[in-house]
Formats: structure tokens, C-alpha cells, sequence
DNA sequence: AATGAATGAGGGTTCATTCAT
DNA sequence: CATGAATGAACCCTCATTCAT
């Protein structure tokens, strides 16, 4: 783990805490979080302000300090954590399932689970894309490598599987492109709920990476 | 148009120089625009600073308020005349040509050649997508509902045509995903050109959604 | 009261000092309070900026808008303060005072005495009448209508006791005139001080409006 | 006329036109005067942008400046031709009357009647009495001073005349008071007139002056 | 563990004014 | 005679952040 993120304050409040499963300070520090997410999607990362969140946190504005060192690694700890919890769900489902298909299917619909019951963070995560410098920066884009990673890999078994032909990166960021394209138009009262949606996705997707991939598509 | 769209001093600008395509006005006018969406596109709508353009302008920053009443006017013609060029383009290519498949091919292939010969201000719509308010906001979703009528209707063409089932809305809105996405990762030196690009995107999704459409996928 | 007189932290603030007849808030706040109040009679309302108070105060414009919320809000706590200040100064001293004369008097006498004793405070009231807006106006306006009500039923006291006629209207507005414009042209150095002037117009006035009443001016 | 009056090029034109009785550039710079009254009335002359008064007069930002040097100069231009024809016509209308009662009389009257003809522009007299600096100050306040000494000098007459004894500046600064106030409260559609209220504000005044100053008030 | 008080830097916007045309 | 274009300075206000308590 980078430098950035852990403060003296942070890791020395953590070694004292370390029996607990959760201290008091993970716990506030989590409500902060929750309602920081929610602030940073509905104003967006440049257009929240501190002021916003203790409103909104009910915390004093210097009393968010001393949880968060800077609004910077606020928008990064979201991040993190939303990132490394989607990763660490889809490598339990992944684990033991056999053909591609059926991966990619998990893949599609572990991500589209969670977008949707964490509307707010993954906005914040899709929409802040670029907000993050250096080390906090890095650190994310690292996980989210490992993320792009998986699904790489997951196509090219397919590839392998079937002997298909396609360009891997044009497919998987295409299908991260129909993915996090929710967050602009998803409404939970209208439209479609994870399960169907996921389906709905994986077929048009799969199907279209299939066929496609015989040559041009044909009657 | 609403009145959102036309303050009096360029009304009474534009009445004058009818006649002529494009005054001293409107060309100042244009290359502060062009500057404008580079910084709205590096920094993001609310990170940019009437500053930042100034500078990057090369005119002062009194001096924009002449051409621009506001900083939100000025994002809101931005996205105006980039979305209005795109549609209208569309529907020039769109003329005469017969089949369903090959319109949506149209559609894609145009959006993705604007998208990357206009980068930065297909971003800035894309990513500023609800940065604008009231009278601002609701102009531009009408254009933007206006296009995404069109890529509806392109597809019911298509279902009706070869008698397929599936969600228009779903399948729409997946493939804006698909084309919006690639703000975030294509380059221009390593990445497939716009043709090429079009082709690959309009495989996949047309197998998609023709052979998904037929009950599951199937060998 | 009105909501425009109580900001969330100052109310906050308030019910914990409950008790306490000054918290160094208050304290602060009031001092700020008076540099403003001279130089909003320097320069006027509008002709004065946060950076003149700033400059005046000591204190940054960032901190200033700590205790104020606008500039506005500082002119409307100062004509409220000074206001309210004047109109209980004066329900005291009419208590238990018999003849309408000797209480018109009273009130001459004391609208001047606060007059030149804080001759910024009642310029910027003066002066700056109409320099409010909305809320901050009208909360204002309703402490300057009960000080206006008073002169009024005074006057109307010693039409009954003498049994004269004019137009109370007039007659009040002509006091306050008389009193007000003092501002203009008073000089500590050179000028009677409250008393000699409560005096003497008090003499002009009543012997105006006694003797007038009466039908014309005789001999 | 001291050097602030006159610019070279306003000079220079009055020349040139000299035979005319108003020259077109008179004419215009009258139009805009009354329009420019208007709008220093409703906003304070700070209050007021050299903007508002081009929208309000239908000229071009640019334009004013080639009838008005500065801002500071259109209001002066304004308070110095009210404040002169002010005096012009009470030195006419004072001509060959007899007494100092009613020459006092007269004074009251020609004052309010001309405030009530003028309500803005005797605003702008009052109001921004001290707006304007140095060269421009000085001009309008010699009109002023002189103003002031007519009024003195009717008084000292009443005083002479009837053997009284009274502060003659208290006298004539609690007058100017009385009138001058009325900008802040006066409605022409509620109250009286100016020839009624000269009487009722001549009555208190000269009733008060010449009773009070026999020693006090006497039943 | 948490806050009230305070700040330097910078935000968007408007100001009175000028000058080539 | 009048304007469109342009500007430096200043406007009110908010920003993320700190520190004594």
C-alpha cells in the first residue's frame, strides 16, 4: 500500500484499535464516508464543499480532519473502497465456475449488482474518473488495472475456448463503457433491476462478440 | 429556441450580419469557444476557472464577459452547437439510405467520427452532462432527446424489419454506453481509428441484439 | 422575529451563552460592529467595500464573513441594533412622564441625545433607508413603523389634551425631518450639543404646531 | 465656473453653437440628464452603473462618454443645473415682496414646489450630497452656500422685523430639514400638494420661530 | 474526540473607462 | 456623432485548510 494512504494519525489509531473488528474511529470514519459519497454525487467531486459535507455529516467542518486528512483522500478512500469491495466480491463468485461464458455472465452481473445498490459510489467512482493525482492517483488506478485485468483474461478464455477472433480491449471497454453508462440513465422506479438488466447485457454483448467474431454478421 | 439562448446584444448582432456568414463577432467568439472546451475538457466544468480561459484565450478576463454572459452560457453553447452539429450531420447521412441495419451503422459510424475528431467537446457533453440548469439545461436535453429519438426509432426499424424482441430502451442507452465510454480511454496513437472503431462497435452490438433477440444465444 | 435575523450559528451560538450577558463571539462581532458603522458613514453602503471593513476591523475578509453572512446582513444588523436600541431608550424614559408636551419633548430630546451620541449609527440608519432588501427590509421597516406610531400617538395626545387640529402626518414627518437631517450638517466642535438643540426645536416645533393649530399665525 | 465645468470638447462645441438657443448636443445631453436622474434617484449614484444608465437611455455605453466625461461629472452636471435653476427661481419670485413673513413664505413654497415637480432630481440633490470630490464639490456646494445665505439673510430680516431672538442657523437648518426630508416619505397620490404643504410646514415653522423665540412657549 | 475561530488564495462577475473605427 | 470591443481594477463571497483549545 502506497504512502498516501495511511496518515501517522490513521495507522497509529489503528495499531491501538487493532483487536477490535471495528474501532469507534472506522465506524464514524464510515458514516463520513457514506454521506461524503453521497455529496460528491449529486455535486460532483470540484463542486462539493467541505462545508457541504459537515452539513451534510453533521460533523464540524475541522472535526472532518480529523478523520480525513484532505478532501483529496476523501474522494480517494471512496474510491478504494468501493473498487477493492467489487473486486474482492467478483473473485469469491468467480471462484470454481467453469466455462467463460458462464464467467463473463458473473462478471457482468456482479458488477451491475453492485452498481446499482451503490448507485452514489460507483457514480462517484465512474464520474471522478480523473479527479485524483500522484499517489492517491496511482493507487486507484492500480486496483482498477487489476479490475480491467480480470475481464481481459475472461475474454481470452473465451477467445481460446470458442477460437474466436476480436480485438480483447476494444470488447471489454466497450462492455465497461455499456456498464458504467448507467449512472446517466438509470432510474430504480423504471427501469429494469440488476438480475434482468445483467442478462439483458450479457446477451447482446456475448452474442455480439460471438458472432461478430465468426466474420461479419450473417442471416 | 428559448430565451435562455439569446441575450439582446447577439440578437441584435445576429439580425444585423445576417447576410454574412460569420461576423468579427462570431469568429472571436468561435476561438474563445475552441479554447473554452480544451479547458472544460482538461479540467472539467467546475475545476475550470474564468481565469484558466482567460489565460489559455489570450484575452482578458472582462473581455470574455463580452462574448459570454456567464460561465454557465458559455458550457451551454458549447454543448449546444456541438450536439446541434452532430444531429444534423446525422441527418444528412441518414438521407436515403434503406436499410435498417445500415442506418444504424450510419449512426454509429457518425457519432464516433464527431466523438474523435471533436474530443474535447464530446467529452465536455458527455461528462458535463447535468452541470447546466433551468433554461440552460432543458434546452440542450431537448436536443439531446431529439437524438436519442432518432437512434430509437433506427432500432424499432429494425425489430420491425426482421421481427425482433428485445428492450429498445435498454439496447439505446447500451450502445450511447459503449460510444460515451471512450472519453475515457481512447488514444488517438494507439487506438483503432473512428472507421474501424465503427465497424467493431456496430458488429458487436447488431450481432448482439439480432441473435440475443432471437431467444438466448445459441450455437 | 423574523428568520433573516438569526443565522443558524448565531442562534446556536446565543442559546449556549444564554447565560452569559456577553460571548467573546458577541464581543467580536460587536466590534466589528462599530468599525463598520464608521465606515458605512464615511463612504455609504454602497460606496463601501468588505475590503475597506477589513482593512478597518483588522481582521481578514475571510474572517469577517465569519460573524456576518453578507454584507447586507452587517447594514441590517447595524440599523437594527441602533433602532431597537433608540425605540427602549425611549419607552423607559416616557414612563410615568404625564403631559403630551413634556413627552414630546422627552422624545425630541432623546432621539437627539442618541443622535449625537452615535452620530455614525444614525447616519447609516438615516442614510441608508432604503439600502436594504426582502427579509432584512422588512424586519426594519416594522421597528421603524412602531418608532414612527409612537411619535404619531404622542402628537395625537396633545391634539386631544388642547384640542387642536393639523395633520399628525405632517407634523411628524416634519420632526423627524428636523431631526434627522442633523446629520448633514452638525458639528460636535461648533454646534449646540443635544440638549440646547432638543430645546430649541422642540420650542420651534411645539410652538409651531400649537400656535398654527389654532387657525393661522396671529399677532 | 471653475475648470471642472468645462471640458475642452464641450467647449469648444458650446462655441461653434453659440447662436443657437440649444444646440442639437444640448438637446441630447438634456435627455440623457433626465434619464440619468431617474436611474441615480432609484439606485444611489454608487448604486447606479454607467450600464444602467446607457440601457435606460437607449445610448450606447461608449456614447455617453462623449457627452458626459466621467460619471462624477454627469452627476454633478445634474445637481448643479437643479440646484441653479432652484435659486433662479426664487431670486425671480422674490422679487418686490414686502415682508419677511412672507418672503419666508415664498422661500418654502418655491422649495417644496419645486421638489415635488422634481421629485428625482431633488433626491439626487439631497441624497448624494457628498458624493462628489474637489473641483466638483466645491462648485455645487458655492451654489449651495448660497442657497443657504438667501435663506439666513429672510431670516435675520424676520428677526429685525419683530424684535426676536433665535439661533438663525438652528432656524434654517431645522427648515431644510423639515423640507428636504420629504424625498423619503412624500407619495403624490396620498399626500398633499405643494401649495398645501408650504402652508402646513410654513405655519409650524414660522409659528414655532416667532412664539418660541419670546421666551419659551406661553399659553 | 472535536470544535470555534481564522486565514490566504482564489472563485465568478461587474466596474468605469478607453480607443480605433 | 456614436459604437463595438476591450481592459485593469475591484467587487462580494467561498474555498480548503489550520490551530489553539
Amino acid at each position: 500500500m502506497s504512502a498516501a494512504s495511511t496518515s501517522p494519525r490513521a495507522s497509529e489509531h489503528r495499531r491501538r484499535a487493532a483487536r477490535l473488528p471495528a474501532t469507534r474511529f472506522d465506524k464514524r470514519l464510515g458514516e463520513i464516508l457514506a454521506h461524503a459519497t453521497d455529496v460528491f454525487c449529486k455535486k460532483g467531486y470540484e463542486g462539493a464543499s467541505m462545508r457541504d459535507l459537515s452539513r451534510t455529516s453533521g460533523m464540524s467542518l475541522a472535526g472532518l480532519y480529523y478523520y480525513f486528512q484532505s478532501k483529496e483522500r476523501l474522494l480517494f478512500l471512496i474510491q478504494k473502497h468501493t473498487f477493492t469491495t467489487i473486486v474482492e466480491q467478483l473473485k469469491t463468485r468467480l471462484e470454481g465456475v467453469g466455462s467463460a461464458e458462464q464467467r463473463i455472465r458473473i462478471f457482468i452481473l456482479n458488477h451491475l449488482e453492485y452498481f446499482l445498490s451503490n448507485q452514489a459510489a460507483m457514480k462517484v467512482l465512474s464520474h471522478e474518473d480523473d479527479a485524483l493525482k500522484n499517489g492517491f492517483a496511482s493507487e486507484v488506478k492500480a486496483i482498477k488495472r487489476e479490475y480491467y485485468r480480470i475481464c481481459v483474461s475472461l475474454l481470452d478464455e473465451l477467445k481460446r475456448e470458442r477460437g474466436l477472433q476480436f480485438s480483447t480491449r476494444i470488447a471489454v471497454l466497450s462492455l465497461f463503457g455499456m456498464m458504467n453508462w448507467i449512472y446517466t440513465w438509470h432510474h430504480p422506479r423504471v427501469d429494469a433491476d440488476a438480475d434482468e438488466l445483467a442478462r439483458q447485457m450479457s446477451d447482446i454483448f456475448l452474442c455480439g462478440v460471438m458472432n461478430a467474431a465468426r466474420g461479419r454478421h450473417r442471416e
